[in-house]
DNA sequence: CCTAAAACTTACTTAAGGTAAGTTGATAAA
DNA sequence: TTTATCAACTTACCTTAAGTAAGTTTTAGG
């Protein structure tokens, strides 16, 4: 993990979890897991976030690929997200948070 | 995944993606993996970071218990810092998502 | 035809992060 | 032994990201 082309993983490691570390990132992917929603269900699906920073982290990870973005009966304002293949593979990140947050008993140190 | 106390399980992974991700946060727990390191240290192995930035992060970490301040021959000014168990099994975390980005291809997407 | 909902936009305020200079105690060098 | 340098922070200031709230545009229903 640190050798031998310790440069070019370290960056992309960093990139990578800076743009998931983005503000309501993994609760967007997390919501979407169970299969496709429409816009105003994962506005309701996470409390707090608001109009603007959905949309704007929806355009994110549609234009990282992370997300697909599907016009309903070809209207415009009738709009549903799906995950991705790439999407859905994030699910083993989750995994892994999840049980790394149970082993330190996350609540507690915090 | 989203049963059946969904609402603990969903505010905890949302409470520790946002910890992880904020800015810096991951390359830090990245570059103590290989052992303790001084202050200095781990600035250099960090381009891009200020002064100001990972003292701030770094107290975080202590307080959240991944990390452990240890101050050399009791002086104030010989510092070396090491992750603490909860610190080291973040490596699990951190091998998923460069899984995840070899996977997705995270350079050429993004 | 009128109202309301869905999916955004725009304008503005606050908080997080970046930049640069300064502080303090310990070590080394002249 | 004074002087300078280094390690590990602090402080003050500025910029960018995120939060808040109101407005816009299709589209659907009564």
């Amino acid at each position: 993990m640190t050798q031998p082309n310790c440069t070019h993983t370290c960056s992309s490691y960093h990139r990578a979890i800076e743009f998931i570390g983005k503000r309501w990132m993994g609760m967007i992917i997390y919501t979407l897991l169970p299969g496709p929603k429409r816009y105003h269900e994962i506005h309701t699906s996470i409390p707090g976030i608001s109009d603007r920073l959905l949309t704007e982290r929806l355009n994110e990870l549609v234009n990282a690929g992370f997300i697909k973005k599907k016009f309903i009966d070809s209207s415009i304002k009738k709009v549903e997200y799906e995950l991705t293949p790439n999407g859905i593979a994030f699910q083993e990140v989750i995994k892994s948070i999840q049980k790394w947050i149970d082993l330190c008993d996350f609540e507690k140190t915090t």
